[in-house]
DNA sequence: CTAAGTGCAAAAAGTTTGCATTCCG
DNA sequence: CGGAATGCAAACTTTTTGCACTTAG
């Protein structure tokens, strides 16, 4: 439950931030205005954001810069293993900041408003490794959403759902 | 470990064809020549297949018939619950059969050969129906992937990993 | 007959890239 | 300065659709 609902303002930022100022160096990439900007409106977004939305927020701030930066931008945190792609079921691919623990946890989608939540089950992790190991496989990183409906009739977000 | 592998052909068909009979009874949908030949195609190809790999099966059968037939009637498949829409993270929408145990079954993803491997963990899914309940939601679907390398020295499958 | 289905080619929708220009180091 | 980065627009990739023609019922 703790890691229900939006992500707490990670305490690992700051590593991340070291781990992407190493990467840059050895890679001899630079540190340009339009960078900073989308990587600082990036830490501060909410998780999973899309492109399109990052976009507008970086926009906010500089309307000068594109969409093929940001996606270049991205590219590049995802290479310096500081965010990672997910690609749920929308069409779209999502950005995240790769904390700590980020391979371990998983998705909820509610199918209701669209929100996000994550969830942790070590639990689980022990099955699935179980399971390829029996099959002859040792899990690289896995995907595991589980798409829902609230069950909560107050809920705000819940919506669009007199059709059934 | 039952269902690693191949699928066995399923003795679902039958019924299946008989949902399909009565979705298109229902809906006014006709059988056509191309239908037939894509939905005899479909039931005999191997699982998750895509659009394309199933394309060039029909047109061994019958060169004349083009993707968007085949797209439209796998829509139709999947509309009358005979077959699922899967997206992995290839880039390709791949088709099954939506059989019996469909609901439970979940995928494992060789990152070596592209093989794709099916096992079922009903206490994965215990607990995953737990956290969502716990979280104020109920489970319509979900998608539970595991990307692996072979831990088989000598699989035949094996291959293109001299890079590590 | 006529509404449904087909095949083609074009449109969408997202992602990726080429290139002239700008700018960091 | 010189190579890296940017912004635009064009190219790609895969999915979806419009339309004139064909055909099942």
């Amino acid at each position: 439950m703790t890691k229900a609902g939006r992500a707490p303002r990670s305490p690992d930022v700051d590593r991340l931030r070291s781990t992407l100022r190493s990467y840059m160096e050895e890679n001899g990439l630079r540190s340009t205005e339009q960078r900073r900007v989308i990587i600082e409106t990036f830490l501060r977004a909410r998780r999973h954001i899309t492109i399109d939305d990052l976009l507008a927020l970086v926009k906010e701030e500089d309307p000068r810069i594109g969409y093929a930066t940001v996606y270049r931008t991205l590219k590049m945190l995802t290479a310096a293993s500081v965010a990672n792609e997910r690609r749920f079921s929308d069409g779209y691919t999502r950005y995240e900041l790769a904390d700590e623990d980020e391979a371990h946890h998983d998705h909820l989608i509610c199918l209701d408003c669209g929100r996000i939540m994550e969830f942790e089950e070590p639990q689980i992790e022990k099955l699935q490794n179980r399971i390829a190991a029996r099959l002859g496989f040792q899990v690289q990183y896995h995907k595991h959403e589980l798409y829902c409906v609230c069950t909560n009739a107050e809920c705000p977000h819940r919506k669009d759902r007199e059709s059934e």
